[in-house]
DNA sequence: AATAGCACTATACTTTTGTATAGCAACCCT
DNA sequence: AGGGTTGCTATACAAAAGTATAGTGCTATT
């Protein structure tokens, strides 16, 4: 392999890594996704489930929040063929794997905390 | 230990576990702090080094960006006494601990990308 | 027939975030 | 003395994100 392939495969990965985080940041970015996906790790809610769930969020927001997470293969959203119709959000398996994201978040978090405030 | 308080230990902690999260969105999201983060973990740069590194941004943001990240903890700045003066931003331990938490996301992205794509 | 719950949508607005462009003070080199 | 580099700041503006409030269509209940 020459020199300039290697260059080349090493320019090509740290693109993809850009990506990858950037699609990671999009995804959990915003003052209401977290919300709604820690909500919905522990099962599928409806639409009115999360609205109690979720301290202040408006439904103009759960609604535009849910559809793109939707788009993005976060969360399915369920129709269940009964009167009235009965609608319910759950997490995918990338929804759930998110977990791992936020574990490190949380770790990281404390961590900081805790080095901040014994920073003398 | 009683119920309540059992209850309250684990309400306190779910609590800190959402500020922990916040905190850590928070120094990481908008559209240059990873880019500049990133900048900074193959070791300190000057401002017009960061600047040549990090394709498109403007002095202003750069600016804005790097006290906001020496405020939470996360960039030294460091002033050399020579003339004319030679200014430094490096990552502290913070800093560099969040490459855990980047792997992480490259990780969910990489792999999300992979289910999204052979979704069918 | 009136009322209420569910799952949203519409419109208007404010706040936050980011961009564009220009300029300034200190120093160095010639 | 004039031009260039470094490390920024100031002002104005545009775009994105979020809020507030009201309303719609369906069904179920009383």
């Amino acid at each position: 392999m020459s020199t300039i392939d290697r260059f080349e495969l090493i320019e090509q990965c740290s693109k993809n890594y850009v990506l990858a985080v950037n699609d990671t940041l999009n995804v959990i970015s915003g003052k209401w996704k977290l919300p709604i996906i820690a909500s919905l790790f522990d099962g599928e809610k409806r639409f009115k489930e999360l609205e109690d769930a979720i301290d202040k969020i408006s439904p103009r927001m759960l609604s535009k929040e849910l559809k793109e997470l939707e788009l993005n293969g976060i969360v399915n959203r369920n129709v269940h063929n009964t009167t009235p119709v009965l609608i319910e959000y759950e997490l995918t398996e990338s929804g759930h794997n998110l977990k791992s994201v936020i574990d490190a978040m949380v770790q990281w978090g404390l961590t900081h905390r805790h080095a901040v405030i014994n920073y003398d």
